[in-house]
DNA sequence: AGCATAGGCTAACGCCGTTAGCCTCGCAAG
DNA sequence: CTTGCGAGGCTAACGGCGTTAGCCTATGCT
């Protein structure tokens, strides 16, 4: 039984034009480009003045990864009414994270400041991976395969010209 | 058939006790920490004087890196030579891995300047997988398997009192 | 009409990586 | 023995970072 997704934290409507600016500028630059001067040079205003709508840049990014989770977990739990939802899930697991690769690795990558999110966001983005395997330590262990390709193909760790789909087959088929 | 171990990046006898000072920072306080003034201050210099053995930051941190990796490398090498060398290859990654968490971090997480580590090095740390699998999307599948495992409870992502030798356990099975 | 609040601003602080330029010591060559 | 030179320190400084203090102005409510 799929919940409801859990509310996000509330934004006034400026708080919601900077975090609609950053996103734009992590996805198009990289995170290490989300720096308050720049951001508020997008914005055409001063670096300080975002201090009166953030109390500092890790709320901020906290904002960006409560969206980032949240459109993650609205396309997983999607994928679990298709056919075969284990290949499903994988499928558009992969596809959200490779077409925004920066905010992947700013939503997913590195200690998480969990109290500056949502409660049960986090968990509820994950649920599909349980809700499709019906079991929470195959659910673990798929979630952790489907992160660690995602983050070694967007980190280009892998070999060049190696044959990733064939790859996520072969995980697929292990975990099927 | 196991190469043997790409050379490392020659160094200077100072420049290797600055690679030692900066190692033993990193695994205290974890990578943020290593600043150039910081590390320094650890070998009774000032942050300049650094640059006297290393062009700059990012080619400290490549020694670090080459260094991890060589380890890593031994490890797994040496833990084919066991019984069930699947397995064997999951468990020293992980009790290697959770024994130097930051360095981990440092050699494995955010994009990786290639061009900055001995030749070869990456590939030979990895084929362990390959030679325990025997086959290339078996091997990348589990590396990223126990690379994802390992990262995420690095990083705290699991939900607190997660079994997690379980799925350890439920992700070999899936790859045996 | 008066006043609070929202939301800008400038100046500045301490940190960061990094560069320029200087000095001093030890060693090797003439 | 002296001279020169490289190794390896140093200080001062630059521009960029997040952040704070303190100020100003316009909007809208009492």
């Amino acid at each position: 039984m799929s919940r409801e997704r859990p509310a996000l934290t509330p934004l006034t409507p400026r708080a919601t034009d900077i975090v609609s600016a950053a996103r734009a500028l992590v996805e198009d630059e990289g995170r290490e480009a989300l720096t308050m001067r720049v951001l508020a040079g997008r914005l055409g205003i001063r670096a300080p003045s975002l201090y009166k709508h953030f109390p500092d840049k890790a709320a901020l990014e906290a904002a960006l990864i409560e969206r980032s989770l949240a459109e993650l977990g609205e396309v997983l739990h999607a994928a679990l009414a298709e056919p075969e939802p284990v290949a499903a899930v994988l499928r558009r697991y992969r596809e959200s994270a490779v077409a925004s690769p920066n905010m992947y690795r700013l939503a997913t990558a590195g200690p998480l400041a969990r109290e500056r999110l949502a409660p049960g966001l986090e968990d509820w983005s994950g649920e599909p991976f349980f809700l499709a395997t019906g079991d929470p330590y195959r659910a673990q262990a798929l979630w952790s395969f489907a992160h660690g390709m995602v983050i070694l193909e967007i980190d280009g760790r892998f070999p060049g010209g190696s044959d990733l789909d064939r790859t996520w087959a072969e995980g697929a088929r292990a975990f099927s």
